[in-house]
DNA sequence: ACGTGATTACTCGCGTTTGACTATATGTGA
DNA sequence: TCACATATAGTCAAACGCGAGTAATCACGT
């Protein structure tokens, strides 16, 4: 929820002072875009509501030659608070946002036993890829990781694994979803 | 991605020409809600791009006494083909957003061990019961299932379970995590 | 006859997200 | 030195999502 916002507010309060593409190069560096994933067009836009709103300001505006201007902003008091609160609120929050395959398998009663068990079968290809590249990550990143952050890597780690199970789950059920269906008749 | 489109045209599509709350009432009744969550907000909003596009469209305009007016939408041919489109987009999908919570463990610097504790004590409290309450709705629907629903509890059933047993891990892992900090000095 | 709470059906306005786009500067290799 | 990719820095319109609101009707007890 509102993870753009938390995001700016916490880039401003732990690097000090930025304008819009310092605070994506340094969410590159620090890890944050692998936990916030913040489009520029989302960046900029939130960067002027919330100077608009006063939770941040801008200390000045420079240009670099020909360049686009750049505007570099600050978190006020009402910005570092409003940070505290919405970093509880993440914390508070459980809430699971339901996955769309799940949506999608409500439409899939025309598909035959072979189409879902190749669709799920890629889709287990992909999670297994997934896994290996977050495995990478994190054990690349691991010398480097401080506080709370080796938690979110295991977070990760295990949510894919739980996917990959479900999926495992899946591929072993099939035969017997498909079993009460008529495909020639049984015996007539 | 597109988890509104993909319900609106499911739902025309399955069943029949329909007004804006007729959709929700029927996503109520044949649980498409549970993996739509889909609000009237977005909804209605959707039903006037979606005509304008051409995917649906108006069969007619009804008014039972001074009610609002409603309008009764139909899914057209090209309807038809988005919808396949989406279901298969949603079926290769394999994309995990990252948890906010990820987010807010890197700002987590200035709390203590007791109070992420009880953090992740209450987050854990809140997942058990909303595990609990999706084993209710699970049990109490088992004979109204068809087609691949039930696959989507055990999904749902699953993730949950892995996100309670990860909360365990972390409080697992917390007195080693805050073992390395400053508290008092272990022995100077 | 009358309040009152639920249901019906949708509107409104604002915040937010997104993908595509702009336009300059800086390598980099042939 | 020319071409072409990449980096720098940000804009913009359109789509999307959502809480709150509206305004009528219906159900129900009292």
């Amino acid at each position: 929820m509102n993870a753009t916002r938390l995001f700016v507010l916490g880039s401003l309060a732990n690097g000090g002072p930025m304008h819009g593409h310092q605070i994506r190069l340094a969410a590159q560096v620090d890890r944050t875009e692998l936990w916030a994933d913040v489009k520029p067009g989302s960046l900029y836009g939130a960067l002027r509501r919330m100077a608009s709103e006063g939770v941040i300001e801008t200390v000045r505006t420079e240009q670099k030659g020909n360049r686009p201007e750049r505007t570099i902003y600050r978190i006020t008091e009402a910005g570092r608070a409003e940070f505290k609160m919405l970093r509880d609120k993440a914390l508070r929050d459980t809430r699971i946002a339901p996955d769309s395959v799940n949506l999608a398998l409500l439409y899939c009663g025309d598909l035959s036993e072979e189409q879902m068990r190749a669709a799920i079968e890629l889709r287990r290809q992909n999670l297994a890829a997934e896994l290996a590249s977050w495995e990478q990550l994190h054990t690349d990143a691991a010398p480097w990781l401080t506080g709370l952050e080796p938690l979110g890597f295991e977070h990760q780690l295990m949510r894919i694994k739980a996917e990959i199970a479900w999926h495992d789950l899946v591929l072993d059920r099939l035969p017997k979803m498909f079993a009460g269906r008529d495909g020639a008749g049984e015996q007539a």
